[in-house]
Formats: structure tokens, sequence, C-alpha cells
DNA sequence: CTCTAAAACGTTATATTATTACATACTGTT
DNA sequence: AACAGTATGTAATAATATAACGTTTTAGAG
């Protein structure tokens, strides 16, 4: 038998906005997806952020914290939605996805002086891509 | 024969606004810094972004990306202020600098597999401190 | 000291990112 | 049908950040 997941069907709104930055090849600031889903009558901010609020909580977008862009998560049924790690070219803002697994394992066992346990962590790494080198 | 540092000088607007920063016990954003100083002249937005962004550049504070606010580098002559490590309380949003060699020595050295070399990174742990557990 | 270039400053206006508030509609369950 | 929870539409506004421009101060070179 194998596992099952719960399937996280979208609404609406969400699956115009997912489709959107999933086909996209850049992470999107959420009025570049405002503009693009007009025509979809998606109309006004809360209903893109209400709709990246959704995905990020479960896992199908993530938020490049420095860039305040979203890009689709590329580990498909991510089990590392609350652990991400992004790398970015600091010349022309290229931005991918780390997963690698030894990382993630090593940061989400990491515990601090303080003994606080951490439920999710998110790492961004700048640097020069092989293009911009 | 000790080791010269070069004395980072501040201006009169970075010296006030990085004393600001550094006896606050919590992160400030700009406009709560703007507020704070408006009694010693500051009077516009641009004059405290301008002071952050050097301020940043030299290490003295860091960026807490996700929540857009700053703090003062805790890790004097901070060798690290483009490593930077913060613990968040997802309760109380106390944050706290991770100073770990360990961490932060395996991390600089991360490569990824497009064998992309990083020059700076920045990690958010997230989770509850001891208070709010 | 004088000249110069870089850095810092002051100011106004504006751009960008995100939320509040409230009314309405849809979804699945009892 | 009644209910609770989720999603939607809309207007207004809050919060964060930058552009543009002219002036002043600072730090070094000659
Ligand atoms: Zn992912
Ligand atoms: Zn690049
Ligand atoms: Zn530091
Ligand atoms: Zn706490």
């Amino acid at each position: 038998m194998t596992k099952m997941h719960k399937e996280n069907i979208l609404s609406k709104n969400q699956q115009i906005i997912f489709n959107l930055i999933n086909k996209s090849s850049e992470p999107l600031k959420a009025y570049t997806i405002l503009f693009n889903v007009q025509k979809k009558g998606i109309k006004a901010p809360p209903q893109v952020y209400r709709a990246l609020d959704k995905l990020v909580e479960i896992g199908k977008i993530h938020k490049i914290e420095s860039k305040n862009a979203f890009v689709a998560c590329k580990n498909s049924n991510c089990e590392i939605s609350k652990a991400t790690v992004f790398s970015i070219c600091e010349n022309c803002e290229i931005i991918d996805e780390v997963s690698d697994v030894k990382l993630s394992k090593y940061l989400s066992k990491f515990n601090d002086k303080n003994g606080m346990k951490f439920k999710r962590f998110n790492l961004e790494f700048f640097g020069l891509c092989k293009k911009c080198k």
C-alpha cells in the first residue's frame, strides 16, 4: 500500500496564481503577478496576497525574503517546504532552490545554545552564477 | 605587534542611528528609527535608509530579511558580517544572532551542484524560544 | 594650504510592497 | 436547511523603500 497524500486542491485564484509562478523562469513579485492576472479577473492586491499566503503555507511556492519575490517549489511533494535553501546570483539575480539532503538534515538538526529547537528555516546564499563569474 | 584594524568612523547620521539600534533590545524597523531620531534632526526616509545601507555594508548592523528590521551585530569586529545566522521566535519575535563557528564554517564552505561559489549567506531559523515553549 | 573627488546630507516627491475592513459567495458537513 | 470554514471582491490605506536633485562636508593628493 503506497502512502496516501492528501491532495491540495487549489481554489480558482490560487490555481491561476500558482500556474503563473510555476511557469515563470524567474521569481515573481506580487504586483507583477497582479498585473499578469488582471485579465483573469484578479484585480486587487488582497486577492494576490491571500493566494500567495496560502500557497506558501501549503509549500507550493516559497518566498525569497531578500527579494520579496515568489518561486514555485521545485521539490515535488516537498518535504522541506519549511526548510528552504536558495542560491541567488548577485549579478543577474537568477535564483535556484538548492536541494541538498545533507545540508537540509544538518540544518534541521541544528540546536542553538539557548536550547531553542527550530521548526523551520530559510537560507539564502549569494554569489555569482556560472555565467556571471 | 597587534593586528591593525581600520577604524570605521561613522558619520553623524550613521552614529545616531547605530546608537539607537545598538541600545535597542529588539530589531528596529526603518520608520520606527525615523520616528525616534526626528528630534535629532533626521527628518526623512532617505536619510535613514542611507545610514542603514552603510551600516549594513560595514557589518555594524544586519537586516532581518523576514522582518524588514535591523539589529546591531553582536559579534564585535564581526568576521562573519556577510555570513549571518539568526534565531527568531515565532511567538514573541525575539531575535538572536547565532554565533556558531562550526555552522558558519560549514555554510561558508558549501558549494552547490552547479559549481556556484558563495560569498555571502543569510540564515534565519524559526521556532519557539524558552519562554514561549 | 588648496584643490578635488568622494561621501554624506537635506528635501520633495513618488514608487513599491502589504494590510485592514467589510460585504458577499461558495464548500462541505451535520 | 443550517452551520462553519474557506474563499472572493472591492475600496481604502498603511508600511516599506527609492528616485532625483542640489548642497555641504570630509579626506587626500599635490
Ligand atoms: Zn521547495
Ligand atoms: Zn548570474
Ligand atoms: Zn554579526
Ligand atoms: Zn518567544
